[in-house]
DNA sequence: CCCTGATTCGC
DNA sequence: GCGAATCAGG
């Protein structure tokens, strides 16, 4: 494929809105990133002068793909590039479960039949800063063995914070979100799921097995 | 290692 | 003009 208008005005947009080369290419399709920066370039809008009230959701769009602002409406060009605002886990009063709404929760699509996601940790419902936290994944949903493995795993976790998720970054929650005792697993996920081969062990089980362990 | 953008240069 | 290869950096 080549650089129509429309793919070049596609390009314009998402650079403007500070989406990186790669996640444009991968949004374009049929271009790597060094097309897109090749691209850019020749179109000179390398810069990035556009419109910097974008730039700050892009980065948030590594780790939750979901759904970005599109725009957002700036009233006059500002020379510097707007701070982005850095999501301090422990200060942020949200709950996790707010931000990566397509990490923290199983995907519900995608996932084989007969398979079915478990309760997860910080994904209940909106719970105030300073309240009582939600229990980690119940004994009584996960069995014991299983616990006591994924507890060993994540003394290998690579403590990951938001910003440094990746595709391939273990996004399970350990610890408490209101505190610095919080961080993500960040071990290598398994291909296509979201979580490292011991969380997605006991965020995935399959259904008969739940029900037989339920009280 | 993962990723970023910048540059070069043969096509 | 295009984009792979490469560079420089986080």
């Amino acid at each position: 494929m080549s650089w129509t208008d429309e793919r070049v005005e596609l390009l314009k947009t998402m650079w403007a809105e500070g989406k990186s080369a790669s996640q444009i290419a991968k949004e374009l399709g049929s271009v790597t990133r060094n097309a897109v920066i090749g691209k850019v370039h020749r179109l000179g809008l390398s810069s990035r002068t556009g419109d910097a009230s974008a730039a700050a959701p892009a980065a948030a769009e590594t780790a939750a793909p979901a759904a970005a602002p599109e725009k957002a409406p700036e009233p006059a060009a500002r020379v510097e590039p707007a701070p982005a605002p850095e999501p301090e886990p422990a200060a942020k009063p949200e709950p996790v479960a707010a931000k990566p709404a397509a990490a923290v929760p199983p995907p519900t699509s995608g996932v084989s039949i007969g398979v079915t996601p478990v309760a997860l940790p910080g994904r209940r419902q909106i719970v105030p800063a300073g309240q009582p936290l939600p229990p980690q994944p119940s004994a009584n949903e996960i069995s014991p063995e299983a616990l006591a493995s994924v507890r060993e795993v994540e003394k290998t976790a690579r403590k990951l914070s938001l910003m440094e998720l990746t595709e391939r970054t273990c996004k399970w929650p350990i610890g408490d979100p209101a505190t610095e005792e919080f961080w993500f697993c960040g071990l290598p996920s398994v291909a296509g799921k979201p979580y490292c081969e011991a969380h997605v062990s006991v965020a995935f089980q399959p259904m008969q097995a739940r029900r037989d362990r339920r009280r």
